[in-house]
DNA sequence: GTCCATTGTTTCTTATATAGAACAAAGACT
DNA sequence: AGTCTTTGTTCTATATAAGAAACAATGGAC
């Protein structure tokens, strides 16, 4: 099945009448044209097209021929429109790995909006902490919080999101309020996964410092309810805590510092993207940013 | 559409489930399979097939696409089927150009014959002493007397057919019987179209003589007709002029004398020939050699 | 009849794609 | 867990095909 192509090409010919014409719809230089349809013909083993100088008619067996190959090529045509439609037109399933709270908190008003913005979309989300494995599961992207490991996959970033540090009220009475970011070394910072060190900034300067704590979670869901236990010092998110701010649960800690800001990415194991993930990623940048 | 034939190996890979497999099959490098696939996602805008080292699922778009690109693979290869079936199974209209009286004489029970063993074959000829224009008349082959003057056409010979030198008794008793070959010089010699030399032999030597006419004729039929009617000598192949000599109208002239054979040839444009004009040449080389 | 414009084929240089081996990754077997 | 085998991708010399111009042939215009 090596002269699929010259098919085409055939078609071109006959419908032009002329291997000039053809050539010339084609844009391709009329002697590699003439090659390939003979080279067909040497293939099939019959001649397709009687020759003249001045005219090209088919034999009968160019007839019979073209007949099939107009169907095979606009069965291809049709076949490159629906993938192209597939390109422009949003739809299909919309495999997605999340982050829970990121996404519970920040994303979910999103989707939302995403969703009725593409009635043609439907979604299976998988709400996890863990870095899936885009290349072994089938998983159209993936949104995480932090930098990909990973060189083979295609990061896009999404949004860069402050963070702050928080605490119980009935915490602070306990332990003190820290006044400078060194008092923090004497407190029971409350860290997502085994992150040991905190970087803070309050306009102007930046200081690092090391932080312990007993707890390793990977949910920054528990992290906060610990916090709200008078637990320890969070650095998070505003979104993440605004409820509990709101209720009182937690306030603000060194309020004149920020946490290092994270950044939410959309990571995908190829560039080679269907419409539904291009818009989710493309809606995600435009809307996340102004969050 | 120049990604036709990747589309094919788009096929093959999705039915093997793997590259390898899909190369091995085909029978090409499992290197330049993974290429072409790529370049057909790269030129689609989006990925076909999640490649794991160890298995390949198709996308969502790979899906659809090769739904598709089965049924053109398919397409395609029926198209080739039935054009094979055309190089195989003799059918369709037959189109020759054909001499008249050697056709008549000769060809005429053969062509019969060949009808019956061939069912599917429908006959088109056109009997004309002209040598028709293969290229640009539609004629699938021309049976001709003698020798190709044009190079670009293909001739098969088909037979060659010894002439003897032939008149009427009435003639003979007019202008006397010709007594060695020198002697056609005082005769009147109705050769075809503008011959003026009769070559002759005799088993062991040969010659070749002037021959003068009054006549330029291009019609065999035409000439026989002259030869009964007493207008001079002819040099004819041993059918045409059987019934005459059968009924006494004509009869042998220099009888150890032979003229030089004449072959017939079957003539086509091109080598590339559907079945029928295959069969019908190898049909008549034979059984035209045994007559 | 002669010249001109157009068309299909051929030729030759340049560019592209291919085949084969090396490579990296991942499952399977011990 | 370590090794082996299998699979998809990458690399590079080589073969194949494309492109531009020349060519041959044919039909029309004058």
């Amino acid at each position: 099945m090596k002269f699929l192509n010259d098919m085409a090409l055939f078609v071109e010919v006959v419908k032009a009448k002329s291997f000039r014409g053809a050539a010339d719809a084609i844009g391709m230089p009329n002697s590699t044209l003439s090659r390939r349809i003979s080279a067909l013909e040497k293939t099939l083993g019959l001649r397709l097209l009687h020759r003249t100088t001045r005219k090209i008619t088919l034999t009968e067996a160019g007839q019979i021929y073209y007949e099939r190959c107009k169907r095979i090529v606009d069965e291809a045509k049709l076949a490159q429109e629906q993938l192209s439609e597939m390109l422009t037109q949003p739809s299909g399933v919309l495999r997605a790995s999340l982050p829970v709270d990121f996404t519970v908190t920040y994303m979910a008003p999103l989707i939302a909006e995403f969703a009725k913005l593409y009635p043609g979309i439907v979604f299976d989300f998988d709400l996890t902490s863990r870095w899936v494995d885009l290349v072994n599961e089938p998983f159209d992207v993936a949104i995480r919080i932090g930098k990909p490991e990973n060189s083979q996959l295609i990061a896009r970033p999404l949004a860069v999101l402050p963070t702050y540090l928080y605490a119980s009220p009935r915490y602070l009475d306990r332990s003190g309020e820290p006044a400078k970011p060194a008092d923090l070394a004497n407190h029971e910072c409350l860290g997502i996964m085994k992150a040991d060190t905190w970087t803070l900034h309050n306009g102007t300067n930046t200081t690092k410092i090391s932080i312990g704590s007993r707890f390793t979670l990977n949910s920054v869901g528990m992290i906060c309810r610990l916090a709200t236990l008078d637990m320890g010092i969070i650095m998070m998110m505003e979104k993440i805590v605004a409820d509990d701010i709101a209720s009182g649960r937690l306030r603000r800690v060194l309020p004149q510092w920020r946490g290092a800001p994270v950044s939410a990415c959309a990571i995908t194991a190829t560039r080679l993207l269907p419409a539904k993930t291009q818009h989710f990623i493309k809606f995600l940048q435009e809307h996340l940013g102004k969050v």
